[in-house]
DNA sequence: GCGTCCATGCAGCAACGCTACATCGTCACG
DNA sequence: CGTGACGATGTAGCGTTGCTGCATGGACGC
């Protein structure tokens, strides 16, 4: 029973395929076909079964790969047994965010690991789906997610550990020129018929918009699906519609105003999401400590 | 970091020796040291240091041991969690035995095994000194072992499960033409001067015997050293000394008898020892079930 | 029905891990 | 104080393992 062999079935599982499987964990799909196959023959029970053209795991194969994290926890735990005795911490941290995260925290996080040295940071921006970022811990170390507010948690059980970073509110970004740009606070039946800007479907800000337009009486006018903050802030600001603009990723554009929005609870929640194993590293928890303290000193 | 190089790290550490680990792990020295080298290499912290011509695990090796544990542990636990959807269980059960238990349990632990299809046992006599007992179990599944009753229980920590299966007075064997053959006890102060049979230094009951003496006065005059009690009641029987016999070990003689001994606690206990990820193994679980079945039923 | 996508089997090749043997250092014994 | 035995560790060679590349077969969608 190889280490290797658990972390193979574990990605088949959570990357729903085995395809996928083979892409996060840089192999072709032949190698994770047969590391499966192997697995399966030594503990003598299916683990996968065909669905279509695709496959899944066997309740059996969701057994073995829920146990595969904590051995995968344990080998993790034993390598930071061995860091304790090493001088300084060392290692390579793959840290990824969507884009405005990205621009909100990265710069002040690259700047406080810089001053550790043997600690590398690689980071990348990943704009996927809500559903998506779960899957992105394969491939990352740490992945700063959003969600919307009033929503519960992220899925995967204990498999992932999540750490809160931010609450950040949604506010209403108006042109300068329009009638809502003088008010100091705007509710949803103020908002009802108004030509709106909003992010691509399935995306975290997306389902704020839909309770927003729940509580005005009427579906929201979606007239443009745009997912970059800047692109909206401009189009808002040439009179193409309004937005739901998270507070921190406001550009300050002189023609866009934010509005704050009462009458429902909107806002967004930005988490840091890590793998349980990927936890146990050393590296990443300091990583992960100061990515609170960045976020702390956002906060004030 | 392989899981089978750390279980080599911990076989190091635990039988002391690169040799003695290639012993109980069926490999070459040569094999079991590239591995640690490996293992070193990659932890990039000294892990053995030299000591005379042997070899011992610096403190950042005991961790990474220790650590080790916990892997091994949520390997079998993951093996544990397919076998569950096996229908039966199935499986090689290495047993091991001093003499008067395996005499006294395996018969029948074997009988009642025997029911259950799948799971086979594989037993041997293991006749070693009380401070080997725990050496054993990194090539057993199941040592049955015993101790003295009044010591304190086995070193090893948190790395063993000790199952307690009997507690067994020590009685005092003698001649039936002994003076004391008709006493229905004895104390230490009967036994000043006499002739003792002992077993070897450093096997289980003869640290009883010291306590015996202890109590007497003076230090028991041991006149010979066996280990198998059925040799020993041969000598007894024949009028070359008295000896302290296990009450189950006894062979019945009819020219020896068994008188209690009083004044002083004297027993012994049989524990089977277990290392804990052997533990998780589902037929290990069930022979320690039937093991524990087997001797309550002597208990009584 | 055809193209596409996905999982899987097979051949070939590289890398890893083992054994056998040689070497070096350490301890015990004469 | 030399000599023999023992224990750890390098080196060469070989077998096995696990990967890639390619071909095959089944399932979905147009």
């Amino acid at each position: 029973m190889d280490a290797r062999a658990l972390e193979t079935l574990r990605a088949v599982g959570s990357q729903g395929g085995v395809t996928a499987a083979a892409r996060v964990l840089h192999l072709t799909p032949s190698a994770v076909s047969q590391q499966v196959a192997l697995l399966q023959r030594e503990v003598g029970v299916p683990l996968t079964e065909r669905v279509g053209r695709g496959l899944r795991l066997t309740p059996a194969g969701e057994a073995l790969a829920e146990a595969a994290l904590d051995v995968a926890v344990a080998l993790e735990r034993a390598r930071a047994a061995c860091d304790r005795f090493l001088t300084r911490p060392q290692g390579l941290v793959r840290v990824s965010a969507f884009q405005s995260a990205a621009l909100l925290l990265l710069p002040a996080l690259l700047t406080r690991v810089a001053a550790i040295d043997g600690l590398t940071l690689e980071c990348s921006d990943e704009d996927v789906a809500q559903d998506d970022f779960v899957a992105l811990t394969d491939r990352m170390d740490v992945v700063i997610a959003h969600r919307p507010d009033e929503e519960a948690g992220w899925p995967g059980g204990d498999a992932l550990r999540v750490v809160p970073l931010l609450r950040e509110p949604l506010d209403v970004a108006v042109p300068l020129d329009h009638p809502l740009a003088q008010r100091t606070q705007v509710g949803p039946a103020d908002l009802r018929d108004v030509p709106w800007i909003a992010v691509r479907e399935g995306f975290p800000v997306a389902r704020v918009l839909a309770g927003v337009g729940a509580r005005s009486g009427a579906a929201p006018r979606i007239v443009h699906r745009v997912n970059d903050f800047h692109v909206v802030e401009a189009l808002v600001e040439a009179g193409h519609g309004v937005s739901l603009l998270p507070r921190y990723a406001f550009g300050g554009g002189a023609r866009v105003r934010l509005v704050p929005l009462t009458g429902v609870r909107a806002g967004r929640r930005i988490d840091a999401l890590v793998r349980r194993d990927r936890a146990e590293r050393l590296v990443v928890r300091r990583v992960l400590d100061e990515l609170r303290a960045v976020a702390a000193a956002l906060d004030e």
